[in-house]
DNA sequence: CTATTGACGACAT
DNA sequence: CATGTCGCCAATA
């Protein structure tokens, strides 16, 4: 049974999200901005939270602007374990690699 | 419609 | 650099 239950704003989110290539983060503010709404970061993060296809779509690739690792519905610690095996290094929940961040 | 909440951001201290 | 405060947006009760 495969049927909506979300909204335009995170379908698009989502979408958005689909395109980030493994071993590349983006950020919340980033993906506000796609959707065409800078200002809905937090907002972007709730439809993340929201997200029925966890494993389908990359939400583990999405980090705060100022390098935060953010949150993840099976744990930061597992979002932080997934990152570095895709080739992001973290550091005490804080991305260093910020070259690897698609904007 | 109003109030509350939440995987955020920018700025002040 | 860490913490606190305000702002902004969407979903939900």
């Amino acid at each position: 049974m495969s049927e909506i239950l979300l909204t335009d704003f995170e379908k698009k989110v989502l979408q958005e999200l689909e395109k980030v290539p493994l071993g590349r983060v983006t950020t919340y503010q980033n993906l506000a901005n796609k959707v065409g709404k800078p200002k809905a970061a937090r907002a972007v993060g709730n439809a993340l939270n929201k997200n029925p296809w966890a494993p389908r779509v990359p939400c583990h690739r999405v980090v705060k602007s100022d390098g935060g690792i953010g949150g993840y519905v099976f744990g930061v610690e597992k979002k932080i374990a997934l990152l570095k095996k895709e080739g992001v290094a973290v550091r005490d929940e804080r991305v260093i690699n910020f070259e690897k961040i698609v904007f």
